[in-house]
DNA sequence: CTGTTAGCGCATTCAC
DNA sequence: GTGAATGCGCTAACAG
């Protein structure tokens, strides 16, 4: 029984009747204790026990013209990848009072535009974006707004504003110059038909130098995809020596589509996945990964957001991260 | 160079200003077509494009008293389970119009509290908990307060207000059954340390009907601790039949552990886990786990407190969403 | 250190 | 169908 829903709750106003104070004092005691003395701001918290006071951030906010949130745009919270970096960003935000309001942009251009055009009638105080904003017009029109905006897990000539992230055709290159060292020659990618596993496969074969067999599969990627990703690959090359793919999930499937065909990893077939999820070390061959610091990209995009909303000149960052090949079993 | 950030963005009395009418009446013309001629509502358009309005949903929602969003806490992020449940959550609010707020309490009740009283302050329209709310203060805080609120992933005879889940307890005991079932007698028990888990736990020893080995590991629980979990159970009965674990994560550490010992699974060893998650079926054995509809749950929550929001009676509703079983190789 | 004044941008209420 | 007045709850800017 919700019988108390009816009473208004208690605003600033009722805490500095209750105090007997006036109300900006009331404001500053909660908010800026310092500039008030330490009787008054104890006369205040009392108030604020005795009414049940609870600050209305959204009309803080209106004056204020902070709202103390900021927008945090994802393709799907499910994608495993961007999990350290929301996890971390949510804290590091959190600590500083912001809050995270998350979008999922479905890996749809239009929906992303629909979602920023929302996200910034909330008047976020910073906007983080899992990838690069994609579309031309959302792109100008969060140039134009001003408001802080942090791209992540990709890197461009040209950001919107600030962005933490790295460059995905050197992650293809560095595994095709990986595989080219280890000296496989028949090679094949399972990845899957995102924007930033597509990067990285052109960096593979764009250092690799000729075509290799490819299986493409819908974002996100899973175990079940790349069970399928290797079948498709050994009809294309039934001497496969080795596979790079898009994830570490992906990669999960195509060894234990190889295990299960009688395939020996690394001796009969090699495998490089991406993201070093916390799985791929306890595999059964371990896996061989490119690691990111998620968590690093997300505390960096945090620290850039609150340094501009204090008016600290961060200018336009752009911070690479960089990556490294964590070579384990599955490559021998 | 955001050189247009000195420009104030406009407002809606400059929307009207350029329109030629009310402020009111381009208010009414957005948000509310029907009261508005055809006309007027072409040229409040029309100004709207010219002056690159974007509607201030702080202002508006302080008059109107509905933020249009919905506060979600959830332990972690990263805690697989929830990841659907926040998805379609995330989906089925942004569809009604309603953003989803996010904040990690890290299994944490000090910390929950606070983070209720941050998100309160924020005025959402509704509260979406994956599990129970912890501490009394909060739980009779969110009461008086009378937000919709919807605990989930849980079951209990005292809601704060609404209710989607299912019983661990009774998890437990389907999983005991199972197992005994099967004809097994040595078994044990693989799980992470948070309320849940340990529920299940309570539910499978109560009706197994005496104690059994147990590993217990921080929570969130993964592969990692999943070895270890199973070469501690075996230090403590060498014999053992089958393993009953919290998560998949667990249950593939089990199973890979397992078989690195040279256990066949599930010939000498059978695993069962809880979850279902994506790799569950694509393992190797596939492993069998309990199935929780996570999707299912987040619309209802979001169809619970959508409903409220338009003053529709759905009463102190308790959802019981259930769970079943699924039989796959790795447990013969 | 504290108070007064004046809005932030919009939607509710009542008029016409 | 449209508009005028008013205030949501709070804080910036200036006084004292």
């Amino acid at each position: 029984m919700n019988a108390s829903r009816p009473f208004k709750t208690p605003t600033l106003a009722d805490v500095a009747r209750v105090a007997g104070v006036s109300p900006i004092t009331a404001s500053r005691a909660l908010a800026n204790p310092g500039l008030v003395s330490a009787k008054t701001i104890a006369r205040v918290r009392e108030a604020v026990e005795a009414t049940g006071y609870i600050p209305n951030m959204l009309a803080g906010g209106l004056k204020s013209t902070r709202s103390m949130t900021v927008a945090c745009l994802v393709p799907a919270i499910s994608v495993a990848q961007f999990l350290p970096t929301v996890q971390s960003l949510t804290d590091a935000l959190a600590a500083a009072g912001y809050q995270l309001v998350l979008g999922q942009t479905g890996y749809d251009h239009a929906r992303e535009d629909a979602l920023i055009d929302t996200m910034v009638a909330r008047r976020p105080d910073g906007i983080v974006v899992a990838g690069l904003v994609h579309s031309a017009a959302a792109r100008q029109k969060l140039h134009r707004l001003g408001i802080p905006l942090v791209e992540t897990w990709d890197l461009t000539e040209q950001p919107v504003d600030m962005l933490v992230g790295f460059s995905h055709q050197q992650v293809g290159a560095a595994v095709a110059g990986f595989f080219t060292r280890k000296g496989w020659k028949r090679v094949g990618i399972a990845t899957g038909d995102d924007h930033r596993a597509s990067l990285r496969r052109q960096g593979f074969t764009g250092a690799w130098g000729r075509e290799v067999p490819v299986a493409v599969g819908p974002a996100p990627s899973n175990m079940a995809l790349g069970r399928q990703a290797l079948s498709r690959l050994i009809e294309q090359e039934p001497r496969l020596q080795a596979v790079y793919c898009s994830s570490d999930q992906l990669a999960q499937g195509v060894v234990t589509e190889a295990l299960s065909r009688g395939l020996r990893v690394p001796q009969d077939l090699a495998v490089c996945g991406f993201g070093d999820a916390a799985f791929a070390s306890q595999m059964e061959p371990s896996l061989t990964t490119v690691q990111v610091d998620g968590a690093a990209i997300g505390e960096r995009a945090a620290a850039l957001i609150i340094g501009r909303c204090k008016g600290e000149d961060v200018g336009e960052s752009v911070t690479d991260v960089g990556f490294r090949i964590v070579e384990r079993a599955s490559t021998g």
